[in-house]
DNA sequence: CTGAAAGCGCTTACAG
DNA sequence: CTGAAAGCGCTTACAG
C-alpha cells in the first residue's frame, strides 16, 4: 500500500538556463548559442556550457522555446474510437511521419460527445498545437470542425466539408479485392454475408464485391447482401441460412472478422471443409480476432498505419504552408492465409 | 484526391490578450483581469472585454499562462502496450480522474523499446508535464525511471523501485476468485489452463487459485497447472489433454480469455456440455473476445479503468505534493455468464 | 567571441 | 477601478 508522504521534501524545480549560464560563468544569450550549436562561440566556451547542462540535467523549457518560435511541435489526436482499434495504429503511424521525438501527441478521447469533442478542442487550441488530426469511429462522414486557426486532417471518418482534408479507406476497393481474390482462387459461387447497412463500410465493401462480380459477368449467390450486425453471432445465424438456400454457394465474403469467424464456426460444425468446399474471407485482418480462427482466416488488411503515416504527412504538409482538400482513400491488401487457400 | 494548395494563403495568427485589449480599449492588464473574473474591473469594462474576446475567437495562450504558474495541466502517459489494451482504458480513467479537460495526456508509445522510452521522457519532461504515468505491457516488475523533476505513477507493470507508486491489477485475488466462484457453483475438480510461465500474471493468478482451493481442502486437478502460451490454440490442444486423463474434471479455469476460447471450442467439439459437465472461466473480461463465445463466457474483469482512474488519483496527489510509495494492489471482479452459470 | 536588450504572451503586485 | 512595470524562460538581432 502506499503511504502518504509529507509534502515538505519538496521536488527540485527544473534546471533553468539561468542556472547554467550562472554555473558556467558566461552570460544567458551565450549559453543559448553554445547549446543550439550557434556560430561564434569559443570552442571553450561552449564546452563548459554544455558540462554544466549536463552536469545539472538541463532540459530547455519547450514552452518557452513555442511561445518565440511561433509553434510548438505538439499536434493533437482527438478521437471517438474507444477501442483504440483505429486511433492507436494511427498515432503510430503519425509517431513515425513526424519523426520520432519531434512532435508529441496529445490525444483526446470525445467518446462519441459533441459537448466532449468542444472541450477538448478548446483546450488543444489553447495549448497551440500546430494542427489537429480528428479519427472517428466508423467511416461515416461526421461534422466538420469548421474553420480552425490550426489545420485538421480528417482520419478514418472523413468530414462533411468537401474543402476539408480527409484520409479514409478505400472500402469499396477492399471489396474489390476480396472478390477478385475468390475468383482467382477459383470461386464462383460467392455469398456475401455484412454488417450493419447504415455503415458506409457495410455498403462500400458490398459496392466494391458486386462491381468486381459484374465485371466478370457474375452476381452475388442468392442476389443479395445479407446485411445484419457486426457480431459473430450474426455470422452463425447467417451461415446457416446461407448453406440452407445456397447449396452450391462455394464462397462466403464476410464483412468483418467477427462475422467470418461465425461463419468458420458453423462450416466446422456442419462439416463442411474449409476451403475445400468453401472458402472464408473477412475484412479489417484484426489480429487479436483472426489469430486462433480455424483455419486462419484470409482478410483484407485496411492498412491503417498507413493510413495514420498519411494523415500525418498531409498534416505536416498543411502546418508546412501547403494544405490539401478533398477525400483521400488509401489502398488496401489482401492477406491470404489457409481459409481460402491450401497451404497457404 | 486532396490537391496542393498556394501556401500564401496563410493562416491568420491565433489572437493574442493584445488583440482583445485593443478591441475592447483598455490595457492589457485590465483584459487579463477582466476574463479571469479578478475584483476591481468595472462591469461595464468587464463586458466590454468578454465581448471582444469573443468577437475574435480569443483563446489564451496556456504555454504563456504555464510558463508563468509554473505548472502546465499536462501529463504524460509512457506506455509499451501497442494494443492499447491497458493503456487506454487507463487513459479515460486518468481524463475522469483529472477532470474532463483540465489536464491534457500526451500519449507516447516506447513500443518496448528503452532507447526510444528515453527519447519520449526527455521530450515530455521539455515540454514540463506537471507527471508522468508509465504503462507497461505486462505485470512483470519493470525498470525505475529513476528520479524525476515530476512524480511518476507506474501503472499495470510495477517498478523495480519500491521508493516508487505502482498501481497493478491484483492477480492473486484474481485467482482466489475465481476458484470461489467455481466452488461456489459446485465444482470440485478444477483443471487450470494458463499461458505463458515467464509472465508473473501467469503465476499470480495460478497462486492464488491454489490457495483458494487449498482453503477448501482441495487442490488442482491434475495437481499442477498447465502452462503454454496466451493462444486460443493452447487453449484447444490443453482442454484435449485435461479431458483425456482426467475424465472427472468439472471446471477448467483459463488464464486468459483466449485459452477459454480455445477450451470452449474443444468442449463443444467433443459434444461436452457447458456449463452442466464443465464449467469454463476466463480472465480479462475482453469484450471483444468474449462476445462471440459460446456460451458467454464467466471471465475475471481486471478493472483497467478503475486502476487507471486510481493512477491518475495519485499522481494528482503526488503533483500536489502528497506522494505515494510502493506497489498498491487494485481489487478485480468476477462477471458471471453462462459458461459457468446456467441462465447467467 | 560575448553580453545587454528587446520581446514572445501572459499574470500579478504596485502605483495612481 | 485602471494601467505601467516587472518577470516567467527562452532566442535573436545588435553593439561592443
Amino acid at each position: 500500500m502506499p503511504a502518504g508522504d509529507d509534502a515538505t521534501a519538496s521536488r527540485p524545480r527544473a534546471a533553468t538556463l539561468r542556472d547554467v549560464a550562472l554555473l558556467a560563468g558566461v552570460s544567458v544569450a551565450t549559453a543559448s548559442k553554445a547549446l543550439n550549436g550557434r556560430d561564434n562561440v569559443h570552442p571553450d566556451t561552449r564546452r563548459r556550457v554544455v558540462e554544466a547542462a549536463e552536469r545539472i540535467s538541463f532540459t530547455p523549457n519547450s514552452l518557452a522555446q513555442a511561445i518565440l518560435a511561433g509553434s510548438t511541435g505538439t499536434v493533437g489526436l482527438l478521437t471517438n474510437d474507444l477501442e483504440g482499434r483505429f486511433s492507436l495504429p494511427i498515432l503510430m503511424g503519425a509517431e513515425d511521419a513526424f519523426g520520432a521525438g519531434q512532435m508529441s501527441v496529445f490525444l483526446c478521447d470525445a467518446r462519441d460527445d459533441a459537448i466532449r469533442e468542444q472541450y477538448h478542442l478548446k483546450a488543444l487550441l489553447g495549448r497551440r498545437v500546430d494542427g489537429l488530426i480528428v479519427v472517428g469511429s466508423n467511416t461515416d462522414p461526421r461534422p466538420t470542425l469548421g474553420t480552425l486557426p490550426v489545420p485538421v486532417v480528417y482520419a478514418y471518418a472523413p468530414s462533411t466539408d468537401p474543402q476539408d482534408c480527409s484520409i479514409v479507406p478505400d472500402n469499396v476497393h477492399a471489396g474489390t479485392l476480396a472478390v477478385e481474390h475468390l475468383l482467382a482462387t477459383g470461386r464462383r459461387r460467392i455469398a456475401h454475408v455484412s454488417g450493419d447497412v447504415r455503415y458506409a463500410a457495410a455498403r462500400d465493401r458490398a459496392a466494391g464485391a458486386k462491381a468486381a462480380l459484374a465485371a466478370a459477368g457474375l452476381e452475388l449467390v442468392g442476389g443479395q447482401v445479407r446485411y445484419g450486425s457486426w457480431s459473430e453471432e450474426w455470422g452463425r445465424a447467417a451461415t446457416h441460412t446461407v448453406l440452407d438456400h445456397e447449396p452450391g454457394v462455394d464462397a462466403i465474403l464476410c464483412g468483418s472478422d467477427q462475422i467470418a469467424r461465425g461463419a468458420l464456426d458453423v462450416l466446422r460444425e456442419r462439416g463442411i471443409d474449409v476451403p475445400g468446399a468453401v472458402s472464408v474471407m473477412g475484412f479489417d485482418n484484426w489480429e487479436v480476432m483472426i489469430s486462433g480462427t480455424r483455419p486462419p482466416l484470409t482478410s483484407v488488411d485496411m492498412n491503417f498505419e498507413t493510413l495514420g503515416r498519411r494523415a500525418a504527412q498531409h498534416l505536416v504538409d498543411a502546418i508546412g504552408g501547403s494544405p490539401a482538400h478533398g477525400v483521400e482513400t488509401m489502398p488496401c491488401r489482401v492477406v491470404v492465409r489457409g481459409s481460402t487457400a491450401r497451404g497457404a
